[in-house]
DNA sequence: TACAACATTAGAGTATAGTCTATACTTGTA
DNA sequence: TACAAGTATAGACTATACTCTAATGTTGTA
């Protein structure tokens, strides 16, 4: 498919794509039995990695942890080890921010509960 | 105490500390006894201040939700209403974060078995 | 009193993550 | 075939959140 169409099916702009593309995060591959044109085109495995990208920016990834995470997740030119070591970081790192958000929801409705209490 | 002292004290650059005022978060009083300068003094309430401004930022809050989110918190100005709005507010996207972790979390364990499994 | 350390303000610079514009060429349809 | 719609590339622009520099004035200590 082409980069309109890719863009459809995720919502995504073909501005956002083509950033995500210069970023390295996805890979569009030119057609070379076409000589009229240099579009690109993009598989199934594009839609998912874009779905793969929103989902980890939604939990507030950034495009280089996001790349590091795509690499163990599809390019087999890195072992197996390396790729442990990688989702391993962001399992941590995950764990991390859950016990962060947890503190500051605790801080929050104890907070609430004073606001309530002291009528203020 | 000035801007040095809270600065030594919070671990927060001298710079930032004048941007988060600038942006409206803290507010230093300046001694109106004093003619010869007019520099700005903080008190114990501005270390609060400040440390409740690093929680919420390393939970993903940006510097506007922080401000209603402060406002909530110290200003006297806004009705018991409005604060338990806010603050359920920060409590529903705090949860839902939590959501979008566990469901990452979840895939990238996913992905680590059948990256063992299939030795991969 | 010299001078290092500290304070203020304005404004420039940086990094991240887009978002948009301009230019130019290609494709599909009435 | 005209022309609207799609595509590529370069580069400008925006927003957020700092981070740093320059200019200038103040304070505290040897």
């Amino acid at each position: 498919m082409l980069i309109n169409e890719l863009s459809k099916i995720t919502g995504i702009t073909a501005h956002t794509i083509r950033f995500y593309e210069k970023s390295g995060l996805i890979k569009g591959k030119r057609d070379e039995t076409v000589k009229s044109n240099n579009y690109f085109h993009y598989d199934d495995e594009t839609v998912e990695k874009l779905e793969l990208i929103r989902d980890a920016k939604s939990v507030g990834f950034t495009i280089s942890e996001i790349g590091e995470l795509m690499d163990a997740w599809y390019n087999n030119k890195i072992t197996m080890e390396e790729k442990i070591t990688v989702l391993d970081e962001k399992l941590v790192s995950i764990d991390e921010r859950i016990k962060q958000l947890k503190q500051m929801k605790k801080m929050i409705s104890q907070f609430k509960k004073d606001v309530i209490e002291d009528n203020c």
